[in-house]
RNA sequence: CGCGGGGUAGAGCAGUCUGGUAGCUCGUCAGGCUCAUAACCUGAAGGUCGUUGGUUCAAAUCCUUCCCCCGCAACCA
């Protein structure tokens, strides 16, 4: 079984912020969710390099448009590396494989696509297209003044695709998700689709069109086309690859891009006669102490600066069980100080240490035994069986849901230990206390492995702890065998 | 009258389809327990379920009036 998951390509007109890492760290869940399961996965993300915007703040800042690019790219690549995301490959659209791939989408589609002239409230200061519906008294939100402009570009014939998405959409009602989102690209494509124009004659900074002079294609072939690039498109030995991973793919993508990824690059699939992915999943946005993230208000959180001071494992947590996945959400300090305490340190953290420091006090080893009676074997059950009860879950990127189960575990764990007494059982009843080790040690090993895709870090401490090795979701089909246990030390110290 | 979603305890939400004592998580207060960075248990406070009128033995739930909030409304990377 294949899986391809996909972050969108960042454009570098800016720097990286929370919301970036936000969707990476979300695609990166899901790939070693299905790395841990087995799967064959494709894990791509990338950045977003042409365009006038680009070209611009490059001169601005006297730079040359090149050098600018491997400046803001790597900055890109930095954070992904820095939320400590297992991605397979960083796809610049700058790079010679990305041309060729999107050349040749190009002339797949080509009998879709017609010349003609393309139309709009031109500014000339900003050098670009002004939304209708943003021009007031003649001026863009800029203040500066526009006017109407035509230039001959190429369409492509989207209008004809209407029907064929409609059907789509109805036939694979998961295709868009979260539902909500899903009801308003329908609505959108039912009130009509206009070709869709997709070049440009009036800047160059982009990828150049086959065989035709002073066009290059304008962003949404050279931006979506990326998801193949990073499948070896147009390679014919990678045929198989990008067929069988885009069928099993999930794109996760920001819901201001969700039209672009739901209806555009559908169609674009469909021209070129290559499968459609699976799922496009439109996550939120995040506010920063409930405001509007902006440089002005100067409450834009910065990815390096908030993992440097809560640690990457407790952001990573934080940022899917705060807020529903899909959803809109707060970033506040408080908030997430709050999660880092109780949830981490006092429920998480407290468990692990609890088991293993009376472990440690009765010798350090655990003489494994499975003869249950109803109390361990019901926290054994329900321990076996969380993945079996996540992956529906995760299936549908339901990742705040999924973590809801891990810590119904825990709580579920802490109970036991409350209940059974351990720490009395080892001086009335040996036989029982390594009973409940033995359940506590299931219990402890398939939290880690439900945390795994989640806190990669704390999770392969976990393991240590408990000498497993953490691979694989399988392994926690297997029985533990008599051992011995190291010294634990604390995973959420709480610095006063 | 563009399309859609929503207004339920301090916060965030479920419940509305298939009417029947208003629920979950977190927070607050009091007690118990304590192996541990503690958790758990017991009890308590807190809601006229946006508004108006109606149907009904009974309405958060069905019908109706009005008010408010939020998405989407195409070239936005």
């Amino acid at each position: 079984m294949k899986l391809c998951v996909t972050t969108p390509i960042y454009y570098i007109n800016g720097d990286p912020h929370i919301g970036h890492a936000y969707a990476s760290i979300a695609a990166d869940i899901l790939a070693r969710f299905g790395r841990l399961d087995g799967l064959d996965v494709h894990f791509s993300t990338g950045t977003d390099e042409h365009g006038v915007k680009v070209a611009r703040s490059a001169e601005s800042a006297g730079i040359d448009v090149v050098e600018f690019s491997n400046t803001m790219s790597q900055k890109f690549r930095d954070m992904s590396d820095k939320i400590n995301m297992s991605y397979d490959d960083f796809v610049r659209t700058t790079e010679k494989r990305h041309e060729t791939a999107c050349q040749a989408l190009w002339r797949m589609i080509e009998k879709d696509i017609y010349v003609s002239n393309y139309s709009g409230w031109y500014s000339a200061r900003d050098e670009e297209y002004v939304n209708e519906s943003d021009v007031v008294d003649g001026r863009a939100p800029s203040g500066a003044p526009v006017e109407w402009m035509e230039e001959e570009s190429y369409f492509f014939k989207l209008s004809d695709y209407q029907d064929k998405l409609l059907d789509w959409y109805e036939k694979n009602p998961d295709f868009i998700l979260p539902a909500s989102r899903r009801n308003e690209v329908i609505s959108f494509v039912k009130s009509g689709l206009k070709d869709l124009s997709i070049s440009r004659s009036r800047f160059s900074w982009g990828i150049p069109i086959p065989e035709l002079n002073g066009h290059v294609m304008y962003v949404w072939i050279d931006a979506l086309t990326n998801y193949i690039t990073s499948l070896g498109f147009p390679d014919p030995a990678s045929a198989n690859k990008v067929s069988e991973m885009m069928k099993n793919c999930v794109h996760i993508v920001g819901k201001e891009i969700l039209r672009f990824h739901a209806v555009y690059w559908p169609a674009f699939l469909m021209s070129a006669g290559l499968p459609l992915p699976k799922r496009i999943y439109a996550h939120g946005w995040w506010t920063s102490e409930k405001q509007k993230m902006s440089k002005s208000v100067g409450n834009v959180v910065d990815p390096h600066e908030i993992i440097d001071t809560y640690g990457l494992d407790q952001v990573r947590y934080f940022l899917f069980r705060e807020v529903k996945f899909g959803e809109d959400g707060d970033f506040s300090r408080a908030a997430i100080e709050k999660r880092v305490s109780f949830d981490l340190a006092n429920d998480l953290g407290n468990l692990v240490q609890r088991v293993l420091a009376l472990i440690q006090k009765i010798g350090g080893h655990v003489v494994v035994n499975y003869d249950f009676s109803d109390v361990e074997r019901k926290l054994f059950e329900n321990s076996r069986s969380l993945i079996d009860r996540i992956r529906p879950l995760m299936e549908r990127q339901e990742l705040h849901a999924s973590l809801g189960i891990v810590w119904e575990l825990i709580a579920e764990s802490n109970k036991f230990v409350n209940d059974m007494r351990p720490w009395e059982l080892a001086k009335s009843d040996v036989n029982k206390l390594h009973k409940v080790l033995t359940a506590l040690c299931e219990s402890i090993r398939a939290i880690g492995f439900g945390l795994a895709p989640f806190m990669p870090d704390t999770s392969r401490k976990i393991f240590d702890f408990i000498n497993v090795d953490g691979k694989l979701f399988s392994e926690m089909k297997t029985n533990f065998v008599d051992q011995d246990f190291r010294e634990p030390f604390t995973l959420f110290p709480k610095d006063n």
